[in-house]
DNA sequence: TAGGTCGGACGCTCAACGTT
DNA sequence: ACGTTGAGCGTCCGACCTAT
């Protein structure tokens, strides 16, 4: 028991957004949680390489850890009733060593702190080194807290940043909510954040990454399986009954089986209604009723922490389907979402071609519509090949022009062209090469500057100074 | 069989562009 | 001012694994 950690919550909480947006820091009241001298987690170091940073920002230091070696540390003398949140306002330790980091008062000097409120969960990373870890801390009246846990979650540059969000993490500069749910938006609080600590998911250890190799930057792992411990607390937080979802949610029984296979509820506003088959998704009409298609997926606009991290579908109840059915209500909150940057540049538009000068390229489409163009695209805009029976049938635009302009050609375009260039080619080979087998990554055939990948998910940000990372899996923590 | 991971496909939004 | 383009960034499908 650490009495200075405690101390130091308050300060430390604001692990995040702290420094660019203050207001949003929620102080959000201690309690009096104990928790065990943190030790620098150093005996396990591993390395990875520095560039070659996994995707999905798996090493972001969202928990890194700090904890006793035994992993037997002290209780939460204040265990909320709820037994799916331990506490939800357990502080954030947090405390970074690393250059760019904000001050580092506090606990471990060399290492970056973080108490995952719901969980218990103390992480933290040591930047600077090479030997992040995480733990599980005990709580001996949790019925959710397992022990030790070391978590391959290793930190980038940006170590500071606690429990973030790869893609939330390149843009510290400018952290802002999203212009989407400001209202909403909560602060990444202890209580915010410790469900990005995703009790139904033990800390991320991919088990490729572990066993393996080259690829994988944990190489140096503990001897330790981590998927040994983690069944420990593998279901940190046991699925709720089905009878208590159900009365949580005021439906009839047998829906409610499974949140997946039940995705409507009243509450919740996302459209179930027409469910086809597949239970996690959701369908809007096609354009065209006769073309046999893939539905086109609908997305909420902004998913809940929880389901953000599992990389779940989510909905736009809170708490969400998904977080009732494991128990997470009281973590089920929106995540945060940047604000686009601004001011950057991007070159010339091209000029779609109208369907009569395409030949006999099918554009059937809505001229006018910009997005989600189905099946031909818009005009002057190429669906992929039939023949990529597989490939998605949403057309991933696939710019090309007919004229024989200087415009670039063959955006490796993924979705809505993420993943192009916008004018340059800095000695990429932009042009267009199909490969549909499955379906084709811009990002995959060609290497960007930036690393480029998909839209979102990978180094998207690329543009922007940001440092990293690559993915949007929230993974480590859980 | 259920649940956790996570690569990457796909969707949505909106600022930059272009045109009127 | 308004329509279009397409990049930024988010969601979450679905394959793969492990645990039960
Ligand atoms: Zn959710
Ligand atoms: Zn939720």
């Amino acid at each position: 028991m650490n009495n200075s950690s405690q101390q130091q919550l308050p300060q430390q909480q604001d692990y995040q957004q702290q420094q660019h947006q203050p207001s949003l820091v929620k102080q959000e009241p201690q309690e009096s949680i104990q928790l065990a001298t943190p030790q620098s987690y150093q005996q396990q170091p591993f390395q990875y390489p520095h560039q070659a940073q996994p995707s999905h920002n798996h090493g972001q230091s969202y928990t890194g850890l700090q904890g006793s070696s035994n992993g037997n540390i002290n209780s939460f003398s204040a265990l909320p009733s709820n037994p799916y949140n331990i506490s939800s306002h357990l502080m954030g330790l947090s405390m970074q060593n690393n250059a760019s980091s904000t001050s580092a008062s506090g606990l471990n000097s060399s290492s970056l702190a973080s108490v995952s409120s719901n969980t218990g969960l103390i992480s933290g990373t040591n930047s600077g080194s090479t030997t992040p870890a995480l733990a599980y801390v005990s709580a001996p009246s949790s019925p959710i807290l397992g022990n030790l846990q070391y978590n391959p979650s290793y930190n980038q540059n940006n170590s500071s940043l606690y429990h973030q969000h790869p893609h939330q993490q390149h843009q510290q500069h400018s952290n802002q909510y999203s212009y989407h749910n400001q209202q909403q938006h909560q602060p990444m609080t202890s209580s915010n954040l410790s469900s990005s600590f995703y009790p139904a998911s033990p800390p991320h250890q991919h088990q490729q990454q572990q066993q393996q190799t080259s690829s994988t930057p944990f190489t140096g792992m503990p001897s330790t399986p981590l998927r040994q411990q983690q069944s420990q607390y593998a279901p940190l937080v046991p699925p709720m009954p089905d009878a208590q979802y159900a009365q949580y949610h005021q439906i009839l029984g047998s829906a409610l089986s499974s949140a997946a296979s039940t995705p409507y509820h009243s509450n919740h506003s996302t459209p179930y209604s027409s469910m086809p088959t597949s239970p996690t998704l959701e369908y809007q009409q096609l354009a065209d009723p006769n073309a046999v298609q893939k539905p086109k997926r609908r997305q909420v606009k902004n998913a809940c922490v929880n389901c953000q991290k599992a990389c779940k579908k989510c909905d736009e109840g809170r708490p969400c389907m998904r977080c009732i059915k494991y128990g997470l209500q009281e973590t089920c909150v929106d995540s945060t979402r940047k604000v686009r940057k601004k001011g950057i540049k991007r070159g010339p538009y091209k000029r779609k071609v109208p369907p009569s000068q395409l030949g006999s390229a099918s554009a059937s489409a809505t001229p006018t519509l910009s997005h989600a163009v189905l099946n031909g695209g818009p005009t002057g805009y190429m669906s992929e090949p039939v023949t990529a029976l597989n490939s998605p049938t949403q057309s991933h635009m696939l710019p090309f022009t007919t004229s024989s302009s200087t415009m670039g050609i063959g955006y490796g375009a993924n979705s809505g062209s993420s993943n192009g260039y916008p004018f340059q080619t800095q000695g990429i080979d932009n042009s267009y090469v199909p490969s549909y087998t499955t379906s084709y990554s811009g990002a995959s055939l060609y290497s960007t500057p930036y690393g480029m990948n998909d839209g979102g998910n990978v180094g998207s940000s690329s543009s922007t100074n940001n440092t990293n990372n690559s993915n949007n899996h929230y993974s480590n923590l859980a």
